[in-house]
DNA sequence: ATTAGCACTCTCAATGAATGAGTGCTAACA
DNA sequence: TGTTAGCACTCATTCATTGAGAGTGCTAAT
């Protein structure tokens, strides 16, 4: 158990270190106006709050530096939110006031926004795709032989892609097609695309419609591609500027990641509501170590879509990061609830 | 004018430098078979060609480096082709065998193949869009005051943009507006849609047909976000494994600039035919004063439709870079054409 | 015209001393 | 008993110095 003066000291050592990003030293802390201890005194508390495992030293006689239990006390504990002021409130806000009426035009610019208030890295998982509904199918012919197919979802997300028409097939075969799977896809969440054009192909087979079923295969053969989540940046380089990247390689193998980050699974917990907070390696990453993740989710309606995230050195600004990420993620629910259902929505 | 040994020893000096990244010495040159001369004597030599300009030292009693100057020389007269190994053409070659039929997943393939053979990095400017010509237009509704449009183009481009639908148009209204647009934007250039939008909104007017134009007009608004070129790279990280982007502060000028790209006009030479080479300064760009880049168009038919570079450090094998940017500009240009052409194009 | 020889210059890596920030411990103090 | 002052000690950092090595420029010999 800590005592409070403890608590003082870490709360003050990890102010301070996110601060200034040097290891903080007894004399320093109690040079501050809410501590009104000796510098001894502190070196004490300090030297427990190591023994426990919430503070580390990078050498014999440093400074001492919060280490990720550290961190996790202190986010866990002692996060006050931030008042942010109006002058980035209405920042924030101005975003939204010119009515977009495209979402990704909406998530790029929220994306631009948070990483120019922060400093950080922001990244924006985008809808997820899956979870659209088809609104309409269509085909467009290209040349004898190729032909575009088209799904618009209830979102207004359009997904494309160029299929092979096999030989001996008339346009009105295409149009019975078309037709056909109109008639059986409109509803479908695009996940399950997959499954439905194969029992479509199916039922074709059984109903005898000629070689219909061969068409429905090229297309299905095309529309395997799968759609990867859309993953939007904001300010990538402003990771760079951290005097923790000042090595080469650790700069390098964090950009790395940075452009994996759809390759990677489980890089940013999607899935889970409100924010979260993972701490170094509770990132479960190597090129991660020394970064920390806030997460926010956003939803349209009542459904999760996407989340919004922040990624930064360990040593971030933790309590103004959450309260930025808590507006914006109200923000981007609302306005995308607004485009996508209507204003009443 | 140079002298045939001056020649020879230029040659020598950038073909070392190349490979090592070191500055050359009169001795090592000396220690090469093909010089048959002593230290002394090209020191003198070298000495010359420093005034000339082809070369400079980093310090007063260093090896020499070639300068732009020296560079310029060498890539405009000792060219000589190399010869790629049949390892690495079957490996260029195995990327268009499996037939694919997205010209987008065509681009990228090829992006990330020349990374791979160069280490470089590589940037595939894609099929430029202005080119496509209109083949459908065609709107989905999606809500009461939303809709979608799409326009897919001959090459099988599809563009999309959410527009919103001013009070009071019912469908039938919107079914018209297709139809009328249809009839006279079928064949046009992206790039004169605009105008061609805009034509059509004096048309209606002309003509009476209702407040349709305010419809048109409606689309033509959202229609104004400009198609930006697609960029694709490969292997952005392979350029911060160059020892000259060992200094922090390069390594992040070059990092932001590829990711600011297409905000940057004329950073890469689009339009001209062939093969391009630019060197440092050449490239008229403070970030990329340390940088080469060579640039292969590509085309479809008898169109040129985009280009295909490699970014590297100004020491990079230039004679490399240029036999493969040659072979890859080739085949891209058949399996392209093939594409959107069809076998016979 | 070419080369050997030599003095000279500059970089780089290693060394070591001075500096300073910070700690841990002990003894004094309230 | 909790807090503080004092002091010896540790370690990183900075700076100047030094020697080795690589390379040049010049001059004189071939």
């Amino acid at each position: 158990m800590l005592t409070n003066r403890q608590v003082l000291i870490l709360q003050v050592t990890v102010d301070d270190f996110i601060e200034t990003a040097q290891p903080v030293g007894s004399r320093q802390i109690s040079k501050k106006e809410e501590v009104p201890y000796s510098p001894a005194t502190i070196r004490n508390d300090m030297a427990d709050l190591e023994d426990m495992g919430f503070l580390e030293k990078t050498h014999t006689s440093s400074g001492r530096i919060p280490s990720e239990k550290g961190y996790r006390y202190y986010v866990d504990n002692m996060l006050t939110p931030q008042l942010i002021s109006t002058d980035e409130l209405t920042q924030i806000r101005s975003v939204f006031e010119e009515r977009m009426v495209e979402t990704e035009q909406v998530i790029r610019k929220s994306a631009k926004i948070l990483s120019d208030l922060t400093s950080y890295t922001s990244i924006l998982l985008g809808l997820d795709v899956r979870k659209h509904r088809v609104k309409r199918f269509s085909v467009v012919p290209l040349t004898d032989d190729s032909a575009v197919a088209i799904i618009v979802t209830d979102s207004g997300h359009v997904e494309n892609r160029v299929f092979s028409i096999p030989e001996s097939f008339s346009s009105s075969d295409i149009e019975r097609m078309v037709n056909l799977l109109n008639d059986s896809l409109v509803g479908v969440y695009l996940h399950e695309l997959q499954t439905k054009l194969e029992a479509v192909t199916q039922s074709i087979l059984r109903q005898r419609l000629g070689r219909l079923d061969d068409l429905v295969g090229s297309l299905n053969k095309s529309m395997k591609i799968e759609h990867e989540d859309k993953v939007y940046y904001g300010g990538k380089m402003h990771l760079l500027n951290q005097p923790e990247f000042n090595d080469l390689k650790k700069a390098r193998s964090i950009m790395y990641l940075m452009d994996h980050v759809n390759q990677i699974p489980g890089i940013f917990p999607v899935d889970k509501k409100g924010i979260q907070i993972r701490i170094g390696s509770e990132n479960n990453h190597l090129a991660m170590e020394d970064c920390s993740v806030i997460t926010a989710s956003y939803a349209i309606g009542e459904e999760q879509m996407g989340s919004i995230a922040i990624i930064g050195p360990t040593r971030m600004d933790y309590k103004r990061v959450v309260s930025l990420l808590d507006i914006m993620s109200g923000d981007l629910s609302r306005e995308l609830s607004r485009i996508l259902l209507g204003p009443q929505g």
